[in-house]
RNA sequence: GGGAGCUUAGCUCAGCGGUAGAGCAAUGCUUUUACACAGCAUCGGUCGUAGGUUCGAUCCCUACAGCUCCCACCA
């Protein structure tokens, strides 16, 4: 035997009871969904953002993991059969980088360098990295569950795994026979460190501070004789300006704008490329900026993304001088086998001595630097795999414009739109070796591509049996943007396809609008035919306290799991939860999270209050949570609640009877449960988590609990009464808090003596029994038996009296140990009633010793201060006499005059103006000249008795 | 170059047409049997600047300034 209130600790301590909870919620099955919704049910499902294998949980999935978590749990306790699947990426360049690393570090290679994947050969490789996965998996998994994310485990996947794998396949094999993914040699971004092609959106454009150097082109007729300037006679020169000299080797044509009057006698001639000495067409194009530089540009279609463009609109050659080792071409001549950067400074230098540099001039531009090595990316021209857009793009466009994707916050749709509409083909191929290998073979004798579903034996075209796999492997994002669907088994027609899909939202961090969004809204809508997911919740960067990037480099990472450790996940939680607002960036600090341990720690406090009037009732020691409990004698409510046990239907039952603030909290819970549920269902996270902060702290904990401890006090039907209220608002509260504060709310709930077991669809099909805990339970619905606008107005008016005496006790540093008499003027009948029944009230928070009615003409004492209130309409009369010094208490009133003169004024300005009169609505003009009848009372009140006070 | 967002108390942010709000921080008083991870009270803001619309503007409009982000081919 022991008593309920021992059964929780002194305070809030995370540490005891976090990970047995969550181990607990898997050991039941609660997150666990049905691949069939029973009868009448409704399906609900978010596949998760797949983190990184083998990565680590950053702030960034902490908050991604709380938001999905709050809309899971949420859902699954209105009822939905609720599937949250969880899953891994193979994130291709990351994970393979980390294994090269380790590679290098275990040896050096024949020629004395570190290891290289080269060194062990695809096969190996590979091996090694199936080996890391496995060995690095468990740890950003084992995070998640730190988190408490609510994830059916027993679907997690991994986008390499067997079924996904298949899945990738099957539309790459589509894809190609509808013509959508074709090879081509076209520029690409190439990032010499990865030795593989980027997509676009994988180069991040960033301002570098270089210089313009202005080369001089010599120009001659075909023939090679100089070109001789109408004006001066003088042989003609070119000057133009390139950010890039060493590009100069692979130009093929200079241009100019065919408007450009400067250059009008240089159309249709030749330049002659500094110190190549090659002859280069002079063409003319629109495209050319008269504006900038000289007004001449260097094309050199090989190595730049616009003049590849040109080239292609003026045939021009494409000389290939970068290679993708990072060092010059053969067709570099006497600069071959140089880096780019060696190159550069040898060509700048050769161009000085050869008197071809006509300036040098510093200069900031933008260079593509890799965006996951920050190093420059080059474009050069290279065959590689691409997906055609245009033609995928269109429906989901069309998707978002007719609403049946919508994206919170909104103005991410218009950058969709903008994307979308702007999309170019997206390079998929990747020279890599860890991911999904392209499913194509390529034929030594007729040159043709052989793809198929299984791995062909010969050439489809020639037969022949020469045939080799292409080497590169898939984007990443391409078995990424097959998530919602590959994940739940698609392409077999399976249960849990039907059931949920399409899903019912998409959370992640607006950074992956495009890579990631974007891309599943067109596949599946190409593969399946519908929309990936109904909605769009697109959530902000989380940032250090002063709103900088976190990053490595700059050491202001904040990591979420020593915060976990310290205060709890779910203080951690609660803090992402109320910060995840309009979409503007998420600045943490550190204490935020401190302040909402003191909440969870308060919400333990009330519980254990609770508890305390259970005091001395006998429980059953160790219950085991898997059986629901056996029903508790309750000597103190049993006369009450005699057969009925649930304290919601006695309340309703009996409201009408019981005590105003007894009602008055019932009906606040109303409205936080309907700002909860606001909050909730329309991406509104934040203010759902302030509405039941407020809740908790100032109405619970701060008003109710104090008001009830008289009554418990008493004991008997007043007695009962309170800690029916008591108990039945606390375990609301624990219920809607649960989303966002699982453990917690889970731990607390789980003590209470009247909790009701609860079970899921899925569980009864598997024939277990109903267990304890809130997963399932059902969320809170708004009551409106329990709204009582009367029981609020009377609440107001106690709180202003009780508060009008903290105000005067606090502003004269008064001891809460000093009582002292009130003497009260009642204006009306009404007001005499409402102090006499809540005298008890007022004297127990006000700590006041007596209320003693004064009526009209009647004085206390010379010596007394005056507070006037209109709503009860009484003045409270406080006697100053060996209480407060009078010059101090004539400074408070003092104080008070000047407010109320200020208020007063205000409103007689408006009053005072005819076009308000004649202008503002009646009902606002009536509530101004009663609020300014109001003040002027005060006034004079306060006037008067300064005067009295003044004269004594 | 185009676009979006932001600018409110020392800090982090709500409010978005009728006299400015919260949390933290600061200050004072309290160890009152849920909680000092607490209670009560106080201090603190010409709501970025300048115009305009309106009886009335933090809120709507225009311009400007500063910060942030996204997109883009200025060599």
């Amino acid at each position: 035997m022991t008593t309920q209130s021992s059964f929780l600790g002194k305070s809030y301590e995370p540490k005891t009871f976090e990970n047995q909870r969550y181990q607990f919620w898997l050991n039941e099955g609660c997150f666990i969904a049905s691949d069939e919704n029973a009868p009448g049910q409704k399906s609900y499902s978010i596949v998760i953002p797949p983190p990184n294998v083998t990565g680590h949980l950053h702030m960034g999935h902490a908050l991604m993991l709380t938001l999905e978590d709050i809309l899971i749990r949420w859902h699954r306790m209105k009822g939905l059969n609720t599937l949250w699947l969880p899953g891994t990426d193979h994130a291709g360049i990351a994970t393979q980088t980390q294994v090269e690393k380790q590679i290098a570090k275990e040896g050096k290679g024949p020629s004395g360098r570190p290891l290289t994947r080269h060194d062990l050969g695809r096969e190996k490789f590979l091996e090694r990295t199936w080996k890391w996965k496995e060995d690095h998996h468990h740890v950003i998994t084992d995070q998640m569950k730190k988190m408490g994310s609510a994830l059916d485990w027993s679907r997690e996947r991994f986008t390499m795994d067997e079924g996904l794998s298949k899945a990738v396949r099957e539309v790459f094999v589509r894809l190609y026979d509808e013509k959508l993914i074709y090879r081509g040699e076209r520029i690409i971004n190439w990032c010499v460190r990865s030795q593989s092609a980027l997509s676009d959106l994988e180069v991040i454009p960033t301002d570098r501070k270089g210089h313009l150097w202005h080369l001089q082109y010599a120009i001659v007729e075909k023939d090679g004789t100089p070109v001789k300037d109408p004006a001066t006679g003088e042989s003609t020169t070119l000057t133009i300006a390139t950010t890039r000299p060493e590009t100069l080797l692979g130009d093929t044509a200079v241009a100019v704008h065919p408007d450009d009057e400067r250059f009008t006698h240089i159309h249709g001639k030749f330049a002659v490329l500094p110190l190549v000495g090659r002859l280069i067409p002079v063409i003319t194009d629109s495209y050319v900026d008269r504006e900038f530089g000289t007004g001449g540009l260097k094309v050199t279609p090989a190595h730049d993304f616009n003049d590849y463009d040109l080239g292609v609109r003026h045939q021009l050659p494409m000389i290939q001088v970068m290679g993708l080792d990072g060092k010059i071409t053969s067709e570099g001549g006497i600069y071959a086998g140089l880096k780019f950067a060696e190159a550069r400074e040898k060509i700048v230098e050769d161009l000085k001595t050869a008197g071809l540099l006509a300036k040098v001039e510093e200069h900031s531009h933008k260079v593509g630097l890799s965006e996951r090595y920050g190093e420059v990316v080059e474009p050069v021209l290279s065959k590689q795999w691409f997906v055609k857009m245009e033609p995928l793009a269109k429906p989901a466009i069309e998707a978002a414009r007719t609403g049946k994707i919508e994206f919170s916050p909104k103005m991410h749709e218009k950058i969709y739109y903008e994307w979308m509409n702007n999309i170019r083909d997206w390079c998929i191929s990747r020279q890599l070796w860890w991911g999904h290998q392209i499913p194509a073979w390529h034929c030594a004798d007729c040159e043709g591509i052989s793809v198929g579903r299984e791995d062909p034996k010969e050439c489809e075209h020639c037969h022949s049996a020469k045939i080799t796999r292409d080497p590169d492997v898939l984007d990443t994002w391409f078995s990424s943007s097959l998530w919602p669907f590959s994940t739940l088994g698609w392409p077999e027609k399976t249960k849990a396809l039907e059931t949920f899909y399409p899903t019912s939202v998409l959370e992640t961090g607006s950074d992956i609008l495009f890579f990631w969004v974007a891309r599943m809204i067109v596949m599946g809508l190409h593969f399946m035919g519908e929309i990936p997911f109904h909605k769009v919740y697109l959530h902000s960067m989380v940032r250090d306290e002063k709103g900088d990037k976190m990053s490595k480099s700059k050491g202001n990472v904040i990591d979420p799991l020593p915060l976990i450790e310290q205060h709890g996940a779910d203080p951690l939680r609660f803090t992402l939860a109320s910060m995840a607002g309009n979409g503007r960036d998420i600045k943490l600090a550190g204490d935020r999270v401190e302040n909402y341990r003191a909440f969870a720690n308060k919400i333990w406090n009330a519980t254990k209050f609770l508890h305390l009037q259970f005091d001395g009732m006998p429980v059953a020691d160790g219950a085991d949570p898997g059986t629901p409990p056996p029903p508790k004698p309750d000597p103190v409510n049993e006369p009450i609640i005699a057969g009925k046990a649930d304290a919601g239907a006695w309340l309703e039952a009996n409201f009408e009877t019981l005590h105003p603030t007894n009602r008055w909290i019932l009906s606040r819970l109303q409205t936080a449960i309907e700002s909860v549920e606001h909050g909730f269902a329309n991406w509104e996270i934040d203010r759902a988590s302030m509405a039941l902060y407020e809740f908790a702290w100032l109405e619970f904990c701060d008003w109710f609990i104090e008001f009830s401890k008289l009554p418990l006090r008493k004991g008997g039907t007043q007695r009962a009464e309170s800690v029916i209220t008591l108990h039945y608002t606390l375990e609301s509260l624990l219920r809607l808090l649960h989303p966002i504060m699982p453990f917690v709310t889970e731990e607390l709930w789980d003590s209470l003596p009247w909790r009701k077991p609860t079970n899921s669809p899925a569980r009864i099909r598997e024939g277990k029994l109903p267990v304890a805990t809130l997963a399932f339970a059902e969320f809170p619905r708004v009551n409106p038996k329990f709204r009582d606008p009367r029981a609020e107005l009377e609440m107001t008016r106690l709180k202003a009296v009780i508060e009008a005496v903290r105000n005067f006790r606090g502003e004269n540093n008064l001891s809460p140990k000093k009582e002292f008499a009130l003497n009260v003027f009642m204006k009306d009948a009404a007001t005499r009633e409402f102090f006499s029944k809540n005298e008890s009230d007022i004297l127990q928070l006000a700590k006041i010793s007596a209320i003693r009615e004064i009526k009209a003409g009647e004085s206390a004492s010379k010596f007394e201060s005056v507070i006037l209130l209109t709503n009860p309409a009484a003045e409270l009369r406080i006697s100053l006499e060996g209480l407060v010094d009078v010059g101090e208490e004539m400074k408070r009133l003092r104080k008070e005059v000047e407010k109320t003169k200020v208020d007063l004024a205000h409103l007689d300005g408006k009053l005072g103006k005819e076009s308000f009169i004649a202008k503002a609505p009646p009902e606002l003009i009536a509530k101004t000249k009663s609020d300014a009848v109001a003040f002027r009372l005060k006034l004079d009140g306060f006037e008067a008795a300064l005067k009295k006070l003044g004269a004594s």
